[in-house]
DNA sequence: CTGAAAGCGCTTACAG
DNA sequence: CTGAAAGCGCTTACAG
């Protein structure tokens, strides 16, 4: 591999002048402009971002913590953080938790020493350790999908949302309405939503059976099972049911539609995510979007007024979501 | 940020001990152990990534180049990747081509002035520029998807799969077979899957009309217009459909559904990939599961055989695949 | 068992 | 317009 060194003694300057030429910062004459750049192109030269780095102290890379790299969510985030710090020139490096909290943190003193300038984090809950990792970290940061105290958030507007899913079905005439839920140390997901379903139901004056409510862990078949046990457990059948993501409103309809219950004249079901799956099942599945490109999007810009040191403060930002009716309600 | 000299300083030891200390080599008397590594504690020290990468030309990071990063099957892959890789104590730096091939030179470029210790690629084509630009780089390199010449390269078996899901329909009685292709620049794809369908059919004397091939890109649209092409376009009508990816699949199953052709009993229907969409329509889709995770981490352990020189000639590895019968046939 | 010094490949005041 | 020199934060022979 070539340096900067090979490429001056090549073009006959100092390196001071190839770097120059490269940036294209301070002054450079023609002549010694051109034979540095045929210098580089004839040798094939790629400067070492590592150097560059320890130099300038800017990497040019963001990191991503991601808690699973293979959701339909997580990538459409990244779709829209890599669009919008591309078009900044910064690179992304991702990293994935596999969902276990204690790799959030270890995440974080990887990308750390890697000297990334800036680290978003999709977050899944917000742990104490976490909140004192980020206190302690020197770059900027945005958390996304968890409102964080301290920490610039972007997060959905998983309330009021779910609040519109239950009202819905409720404005439909449903009066029982199951509900699949998540542990509530997602409190984004676990307690928020399950909080809109709760205060819709209450402002109707709806009562809300124990066992109209089970939780999931986010799989097909952790959906299957909920809408297993609310519809052969419960004294008072839902005819109606919300599940806080898609992929389990998807394993619900599975034991539903195994089991000749009719969706939805006998039970309605919603969703959220808005996955590509939600559109093509049979029925089409209500959902909610949450427009996780424009929440990625959203993500990166705050990250990088952080960068060019726009803002100081920590902000928060709740996004829009919309509700899409499908053939399941 | 404290550096490995203040850490020095901090334990009344030289930086030489403290690095001794960090990558546990060389001889360090008990007590000065003690004392760096409380230090480090106290001082919240990360060694930088980039100093030591550039001391010792290892950064412990591969690049992995993705067509898209938002599909099923790179999320699969990247995770059998990743899986293989972190095991193995390297980190992933994710670029992605938005399916532009002059972006693939171009990031291989970029990996390259980041000093990854090697570089995966999904690929999706052969070009000639490619090819040299792989052929010049002097880092560990491995190919997924498409065989390159001259480059150690890991396929899925894209003829005989083609090969066997077409012969699957001719055994079950069918003489008109359609089939969604997409263009042969991607020659795996494109090419082989489609010479698979040819010589299946070919094999067993059954004539192939030019109407009953269409070609998509990947979309469930261009599934879903060349179900049209095909019905509505063509003299003799298929009575089972080909289409070589899920999505474009599910798109002609779209087309059919809107129109009351029934699936299988009017056209029978299958796909490639085994995506979680496949498995949820209705009627759920025949398809070829080409173990993406398999994959990738065959292709990391390649990565990782290069690296530690284990390894010098070029290999070229097929995989396995398996077809799925759902009711789609 | 320990440390001084060189060097990885850049950029950036500084001096001319 | 140009270059010599210092320095970013590490590791590694080498010498003791």
């Amino acid at each position: 591999m070539p340096t900067i060194k090979d490429v001056a003694k090549r073009a006959g300057v100092s390196r001071t002048t190839v770097s120059r030429v490269l940036n294209d910062n301070g002054y450079v004459s023609h002549e010694a402009r051109t034979r540095v750049v045929e210098a580089v192109k004839e040798m094939g030269y790629i400067p070492s971002a590592h150097a560059k780095t320890m130099r300038t102290k800017r990497s040019g890379v963001i990191g991503v913590i991601l808690p699973r790299i293979s959701t339909e969510t997580a990538s459409r985030v990244v779709n829209g953080i890599e669009e919008e710090l591309a078009a900044n020139g910064y690179q992304i490096l991702l990293t994935n938790t596999q969902l276990k909290p204690e790799k959030e943190i270890q995440n974080i003193k990887l990308l750390k020493s890697r000297q990334v300038d800036g680290i978003i984090l999709l977050a899944t809950n917000r742990n104490q350790d976490l909140l004192e990792t980020i206190a302690d970290l020197s770059i900027p940061f945005v958390a996304l999908g968890q409102e964080l105290t301290g920490v610039t958030s972007v997060v959905y507007d998983d309330y009021h949302s779910a609040f519109d899913v239950t009202e819905s079905f409720i404005s439909e005439g449903h009066q029982q309405i199951g509900f699949i839920g998540v542990p509530e140390t997602d409190h984004a997901v676990g307690f928020l939503r399950k909080q809109g379903y709760l205060d819709a139901m209450a402002k109707h004056n709806l009562p809300v059976k124990e066992e109209w409510i089970q939780d999931g862990n986010f799989s097909f078949e952790s959906g299957y099972q909920a809408a297993k046990q609310l519809m052969e457990q419960a004294q008072v059948k839902p005819t109606a049911v919300f599940a806080v993501t898609d992929r389990m409103a998807i394993g619900a309809l599975g034991y539903l539609k195994e089991n000749q219950i009719n969706v939805p004249s006998e039970v309605a079901l919603f969703g959220i995510g808005a996955s590509d799956l939600s559109k093509h099942v049979t029925p089409p599945l209500s959902t909610v979007d949450y427009f996780n490109e424009d929440a990625g999007q959203k993500t990166a810009q705050l990250i990088l007024e952080q960068l060019t040191g726009k803002i100081i403060e920590k902000e928060k930002i709740k996004l829009n979501y919309r509700l899409i009716k499908r053939d399941s309600v």
